[in-house]
DNA sequence: ATCCTTATTGCGAACCATGTGCAATAGTTG
DNA sequence: CAACTATTGCACATGGTTCGCAATAAGGAT
């Protein structure tokens, strides 16, 4: 996914703050909280403002390019735009957050559908828990 | 449920803020944030704090008698606890929030805890989408 | 019923994540 | 390169929630 063509193609410029932003996304494989990206985005540019930050997330976000998750505590996570069918796992203990994918999405929301009339838009599974490293001590 | 019990049971007492927090709670099928409790505490008592309101919440979530929920916008929304395999259908459409039962939740519990060694404190599911009603116009 | 101890309150201010108005800046197109 | 205007940086506003502290009121004992 480039992000040059989904701005081009919507009639956005590809500006400084929206490529930093983008290129940390990208490279870390991690939900980050937007002051951890702003800080990122930092020790490549000092200059850069935490509000761009924010637009370019929130941009991201309606563009679809972008996810937004709400877990437990602080502020929202954000990281590249994936399916529903991925779930979050959050562990409690060490604070890693990762994705189980499967069918449990998928069939709750042919099942809400078809049995209950409710056509769901997103899906959001957030576990909370012990992960298997933190299990074994 | 009686709030007077689980109060002495902790050593904490019974006050007429948390009396009528929990009040609302129960007799609301909704779920509600804490400024709606807020504004209904006060036509029973209009010299309340909100604080009192947002300690009452927090002390009886740790209590483990009321359920905070974060759904899309504004703040948290509240109502008394619940099993986790009562997800939330959020309308996004009329804004109701209903609840749907099941095995779905428990499956995946088992699935993550035998499968992949995740052993899961609390499950929330929240599916966005159009409610029965408002897809029949 | 009254006193005593201290948990709980009301109040105001602080907080933190996020959004905003506006003048200055910098993409983009020709 | 010039012109147009989307986007930024800045500083400040916001909204939901929390906190410190002195005043109040539960609950146990007398
Ligand atoms: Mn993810
Ligand atoms: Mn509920
Ligand atoms: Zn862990
Ligand atoms: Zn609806």
């Amino acid at each position: 996914m480039h992000l040059e063509e989904v701005l081009a193609e919507n009639e956005l410029r590809v500006t400084r703050p929206r490529r930093l932003v983008w290129d940390i996304l990208r490279s870390s494989n991690d939900h980050l909280t937007a002051q951890a990206i702003a800080d990122a985005v930092h020790t490549q540019d000092a200059s850069i403002n935490v509000s761009s930050v924010y637009r370019a997330l929130t941009l991201f976000s309606e563009l679809g390019i972008a996810r937004e998750s709400k877990f437990g505590e602080d502020g929202s996570r954000w990281e590249p735009a994936h399916s529903d069918e991925m779930i979050h796992l959050v562990c409690e203990k060490c604070g890693t957050v990762d994705h189980h994918g499967g069918q449990v999405v998928t069939r709750l929301r042919d099942h809400l559908a078809s049995d209950h009339g409710f056509v769901s838009s997103n899906v959001n599974v957030v576990v909370n828990g012990t992960c298997s490293n933190c299990s074994a001590q």
